[in-house]
DNA sequence: TAGATGAGTATTGACCCTAT
DNA sequence: ATAGGGTCAATACTCATCTA
C-alpha cells in the first residue's frame, strides 16, 4: 500500500499526529476564543513539530503545517464526494463510502472547518444542539469537549447579542453566565483574573529571559550594546537552525572587525552596505593573519537604512526573478531565499501577495505603457506577429512581437513583448484579450501595417 | 506492463484580521 | 487605506502502488 512507501507517513505515527492535533482546538476550532491565540498555536505547533520528528527529523513547523493542510485538503475532498452523492438522492447503499483510511479521524474538522468565523453570534444553545444533531457523541467528542472547556477564558454576555468583542464561540463551549449583580467593570476584573489563571507559570525560557534581562541591565557602558549584539547573533543562527554544539559566532565568539568591513563605507552610495547580522568569514587573499585588527564602533552594528530608490532597484531585480525567471511567487517565503535577503539590512521582503497584486501589475503598466510610447515616437508602421500555444497544463499563452523601423531607417528594432509572461502564474487566460487590444490601438494609430 | 488509483506536495488566490 | 500574516480551498502535479 501507499502508506508503506519511504516517503510516506508511517500509520501508527500518523494517528498520533492526528490525535495530538486534534487535542490543539487552537489549530483548528475557528470559534473558539484561543484559535486566534497565537502563543498557544506556537507552543501546539512545538508539540506536533517534536511528534512529527519522529518520523522526519528534520521537520518543523513548516513541515507540520503543509502536513496539516495535506491532511485537511484530502478529508475535504472526501468529504465533498460523500455530501455530493448524498445530494444526489441516492439511496443509502449508493452514497460514496470514503476508502481514505484516516477519513473518520478527521471528523472533528467536520462542521466547524469550512465556516469562517462569523460575528453574527447564535445562541450558543442552538449552536450545541445543533452539533449534537449532527453527530454522535463518542469518547472523542467527551475528551474534546473537556479540552476546549479547561483553558478557555469565559467571553463576554451569552444572549449573542453583545458581540462586540468576539467571534462567536464555539458551539462546543459552555460559556458561564454572569453573575447577577455583576457590573461591567466587575466582570472585566473577573475576566482578567479568569485570564490570568490560564497564564503558565515562568517556564525555564522565561527565567532565563529575566536573567539576561537583569545581568543586561548590570553591564556598564557600551557592555550592554556589544552583549545584545552577540546575542541577537546566536537567537539569528538558532532561528535558522545553524546552531551546533559548538557554534562560534562570524570571530570565533569575538566581535567582528573594524578592518574586516571597512571597505564597504568607501564605496558608491549605489552599494549596497554589509549586512547587520555576523558570519563566518571566509578567508581571502586579501585579508592577511597579521592584520591589525580594530575592535569595531557599536555604530557600526546600527542597520543602515536603505534609500527608497536602492529599495525600488532592489525591488526591480527581485521582480525579475518571476517574470524572466518564471520561479513561483512563493519563493519570498521560503526560508533560505528570506536568509539570503536578511542579509540586505534595512530592505524589507515584500510579500507574495504584495508581489502578486501590486508590483507586477505595476510592473506591468510601465512596460506597456514604455512599449507605446516608444512606438508613437519612433516607429513609422508596425508589423506585429504572434505565436500562440498551449502548456501541457491545458492553459493558453500567446507572445506578440512588434516589427518596427525608425524614421531614418538607419535601423530596425524589433521589440518582442511577451505582454503575459507573469501571467503564467496564475490560471488566467486573458490573454487573447490584451494582445487584441494593442493591436487594435495601433491600428487606430494608422501604424499598424500587418497582424498575423 | 500500461493505465488507474491513492496519497502527498506545490502553488496560488481569496478571505479575514491586525498593525501601521 | 494599505500591507502583512494566517488560514483555507482549489488545482495540478509527482510518485508509489494496484490491477486487469
Amino acid at each position: 500500500m501507499a502508506e508503506n512507501a519511504s516517503k510516506q507517513t508511517p500509520r501508527e505515527l500518523l494517528i498520533e499526529f492526528i490525535e495530538l492535533y486534534r487535542s490543539f482546538t487552537c489549530l483548528w476550532l475557528v470559534k473558539s476564543k484561543e484559535y486566534s491565540d497565537r502563543n498557544k498555536k506556537d507552543l501546539a505547533y512545538i508539540e506536533l513539530v517534536k511528534k512529527f520528528k519522529e518520523f522526519d527529523p528534520s521537520a518543523d513547523r513548516n513541515t507540520v503545517v503543509k502536513k496539516i493542510n495535506a491532511l485537511r485538503t484530502v478529508y475535504k475532498k472526501e468529504l465533498s464526494k460523500v455530501k455530493s452523492s448524498e445530494k444526489s438522492g441516492a439511496g443509502a447503499d449508493d452514497i460514496y463510502k470514503p476508502s481514505l483510511w484516516y477519513f473518520d479521524l478527521l471528523h472533528f474538522l467536520n462542521d466547524q472547518d469550512f465556516a469562517r468565523p462569523s460575528r453574527n453570534t447564535m445562541s450558543d444553545v442552538d449552536a450545541v444542539t445543533q452539533q449534537d444533531e449532527d453527530s454522535e457523541p463518542t469518547d472523542q467528542d467527551y475528551f474534546q469537549r473537556r479540552e476546549i472547556n479547561t483553558p478557555a477564558p469565559p467571553t463576554s454576555g451569552d444572549d449573542g447579542s453583545s458581540a462586540s468583542t468576539s467571534v462567536a464561540a464555539s458551539p462546543m463551549l459552555s460559556r458561564p453566565k454572569r453573575k447577577k449583580n455583576m457590573t461591567p467593570a466587575d466582570e472585566v476584573i473577573h475576566l482578567a483574573g479568569e485570564q490570568l489563571k490560564c497564564l503558565r507559570p515562568d517556564d525555564e525560557f522565561e527565567a532565563f529571559g529575566k536573567y539576561i534581562t537583569h545581568k543586561l541591565r548590570s553591564l556598564k557602558g557600551n557592555q550592554s550594546g556589544f552583549a545584545r549584539k552577540l546575542i541577537n547573533d546566536v537567537i539569528f543562527e538558532g532561528e535558522l537552525e545553524a546552531l551546533t554544539k559548538d557554534f562560534k559566532n562570524s570571530s570565533g565568539s569575538v566581535i567582528p572587525l573594524e578592518s574586516e568591513t571597512a571597505s564597504i563605507n568607501t564605496e558608491s552610495a549605489e552599494t549596497i552596505p554589509e549586512p547587520n547580522v555576523s558570519v563566518p568569514v571566509i578567508p581571502s587573499a586579501s585579508s592577511g593573519q597579521n592584520r591589525v585588527k580594530r575592535q569595531r564602533t557599536i555604530g557600526s552594528y546600527i542597520a543602515k537604512e536603505i534609500t527608497s530608490h536602492q529599495k525600488n532597484l532592489i525591488d526591480r531585480d527581485l521582480l525579475d526573478l518571476f517574470v524572466k525567471e518564471f520561479h513561483p511567487l512563493s519563493i519570498v517565503e521560503e526560508p533560505s531565499f528570506r536568509k539570503v535577503i536578511k542579509w540586505i539590512p534595512g530592505y524589507e521582503l515584500p510579500s507574495r501577495k504584495t508581489i502578486s497584486t501590486t508590483m507586477i501589475p505595476a510592473l506591468y503598466q510601465s512596460y506597456v505603457e514604455n512599449v507605446r510610447d516608444l512606438v508613437s515616437r519612433e516607429a513609422i508602421s508596425v508589423c506585429l506577429t504572434t505565436d500562440c500555444w498551449t502548456s501541457a497544463n491545458n492553459e493558453n499563452y500567446m507572445a506578440t512581437t512588434a516589427h518596427f523601423i525608425t524614421e531614418g531607417f538607419t535601423f530596425k528594432t524589433i521589440i518582442e513583448m511577451l505582454l503575459f509572461k507573469w501571467e503564467s502564474y496564475g490560471r488566467s487566460s486573458r490573454g487573447g484579450d490584451k494582445k487584441y487590444n494593442i493591436g487594435m490601438e495601433f491600428r487606430g494609430k494608422g501604424k499598424l501595417c500587418y497582424f498575423g
